[in-house]
DNA sequence: AAGGGTTACTTAATCGATTCACCTCTCATC
DNA sequence: GATGAGAGGTGAATCGATTAAGTAACCCTT
């Protein structure tokens, strides 16, 4: 029982097992052009001496990964965390195996690691772009299927999209805000001038316009632990808004940690209000008001998308998900200070 | 300005492009046994041409492919969730791709996800592991460094461990609560039968006789999803527990909104407990008590250990975290009924 | 029995980078 | 000026699987 070979068995090994070519026993792991008998005699053995295609070989020859690349923006946020889960569960039932890359919101290296998914042969990428319009797009849509999800990729011909209109979601909370009195808001959204969430950011601006409100776009890192000191360094401001709106419910959980660390209640105090609508939400205290946008469906559609993309099957090209308000009670009226 | 060979240059096109051999590229690519001169020369004409190293390639003829696997048992989780997202940040600042695999707690699947692992050559794998007697990581081990996280992996000899004492985590939690006059706890754990936590239901058991409670392991999904219908069943039942004690924050959360469907105040008429200390823990209506072992501590010891053993750098072999029991609102004295 | 068409294979090239074995200079040394 | 060492390369094999092209055997047809 020496287990002295530690080494996986390799074609060759079980050409030579088997008395057929390295060739024969390629064609015969995929029952094409071979007989009856001898497939059964190579799987026989194949299962005897524990052999499993080496994915790395296959990779190089050109063929399938059964591998999909993510790149996302920040792991640290929990819709994004909830995306992930939901495509590898997807991907796990068709046994493919996903490759994770995560910019950390830093905007010059999103292309880089999507190039690097490239060469790493996933057979297709789902990425969350935070630069949409960025020329590199084309580059990696060029050599893999892309998928994009959350925004739009501008600046290439995806395989597929699927698009949360965030411009609908900042309006609803922005007017669900406005008619509850606030007129001075802080949004917390993404730090400028690395990777601004454009679209959202602009839909604020031109919200607070058309409503006649104040709406101060706050650079922020995005997650619980970027948001949080930057909340206590708002509210603890003379000019402290009346509400603050996190371009995601991570942030929003740093906004409630600045709370209670000043004693400020919420939505007394503050209103503080969330974005993607994550499961715990209704469970904090208050329960957080926030913009749903069905993420698991969302993830689910995402990693169709990109396995049709594999099997070059015809898929949507464009889905565009509406968001919706859903309000709990972490806003309220304004007050009078 | 044709793009049309959407090829990535190889290391054969450099060599036609500097003159030289293959060979000689490859070695001054990486600045041995060449003059400053060629090396400098190719260098120049590499980034001219966009040139990336191909990692399958490298991968196939054996060296490193700056990768890590990880085998998770419930992506999810928000601790795995936090567990991923930490040890994605230390390996981006190494530039190491992350690859996930999720066993989403069927145990039976999880030494083939980490074969699968192995096979994609991964230079090292972070396992969270469910069975950990299983003889098949034996087989892992000797395929790549292996690095246990939250278990011991008792079947293999492993390059690192990372052990949290959850049986220590669990008679804390069972101490307070029986201090509390509970006497009928209802822990909820894992899909029986699959993949059991073995050891925290054994701490559980153990504890319960020590302390003269009855305490019913329950068999869960390990997530939000999967213990809300689980907790519902459990507290709409005649002789419901006074208290549960989920193995996991996210479980918690799912009893704390089975508690809201069915009107049941917390603590008063029934009292939860967590396993993690999630940073949404303290923000939950009430704070939810729970059990803290420094999971982002965890996290980055687990991949800087991983990432010992790939540069075969000497490392702690074993590395014990004690959990602490984070006492809050969502726990309190057993009612009378 | 010669030709055409299958079937069931084998041989060899290929994917891209690495590395072993070898070759050719140059330069210092005796 | 022969000897040896070292620098700076080149050629070919290699990793493991896939696939185009080729071949041998066989059956069927006329």
């Amino acid at each position: 029982m020496s287990e002295q070979r530690s080494k996986r068995p390799t074609i060759k090994q079980l050409a030579a097992h088997t008395g057929l070519s390295p060739a024969a026993v390629s064609y015969a792991l995929r029952g094409i052009q071979v007989s009856r008998e001898t497939e059964a005699r190579v799987r026989a053995a194949a299962d005897e001496l524990g052999f499993r295609s080496d994915p790395i070989a296959r990779a190089l020859r050109g063929g399938k990964t059964h591998s999909v690349g993510m790149l996302v923006a920040s792991l640290a946020d929990l819709y994004t965390q909830e995306l992930v889960a939901h495509v590898q569960r997807e991907l796990r039932a068709v046994d493919h195996q996903l490759l994770i890359a995560d910019s950390d919101g830093d905007a010059a290296s999103e292309i880089p690691l999507a190039l690097g998914l490239a060469d790493r042969r996933v057979d297709a990428l789902i990425a969350l772009p935070i630069q949409p319009f960025h020329p590199g797009w084309q580059e990696v849509a060029g050599l893999v299927p892309l998928v994009a999800v959350g925004d739009r990729i501008e600046a290439a011909s995806t395989a597929a999209e699927v698009v949360v209109a965030n411009d609908l979601g900042v309006q609803l909370m922005l007017e669900h805000l406005a008619s509850l009195g606030h007129t001075r808001i802080a949004v917390l959204s993404w730090r400028i001038g690395r990777a601004p969430l454009r679209r959202a950011e602009e839909a604020a601006e031109a919200q607070a316009e058309r409503l006649g409100i104040e709406v101060r776009l706050e650079p922020c890192e995005y997650s619980f632990n970027g948001s949080r000191p930057l909340a206590r360094e708002l509210l603890a401001a003379d000019d402290r808004p009346s509400a603050i709106f996190a371009l995601s419910d991570s942030m929003a959980l740093g906004a409630y940690a600045a709370c209670r660390e000043l004693g400020l209640r919420i939505p007394q105090d503050v209103s503080i209000a969330g974005y993607d609508d994550h499961p715990v939400a209704s469970l904090l205290d208050p329960p957080l008001t926030s913009i749903r946008w069905a993420t698991e469906r969302v993830a689910r559609i995402a990693a169709k998308l990109a396995l049709g993309a594999i099997e070059e099957v015809a898929i949507e090209r464009l889905t565009i998900v509406p968001p919706v308000l859903v309000e709990r009670r972490s806003t309220g009226p304004a007050g009078v200070r």
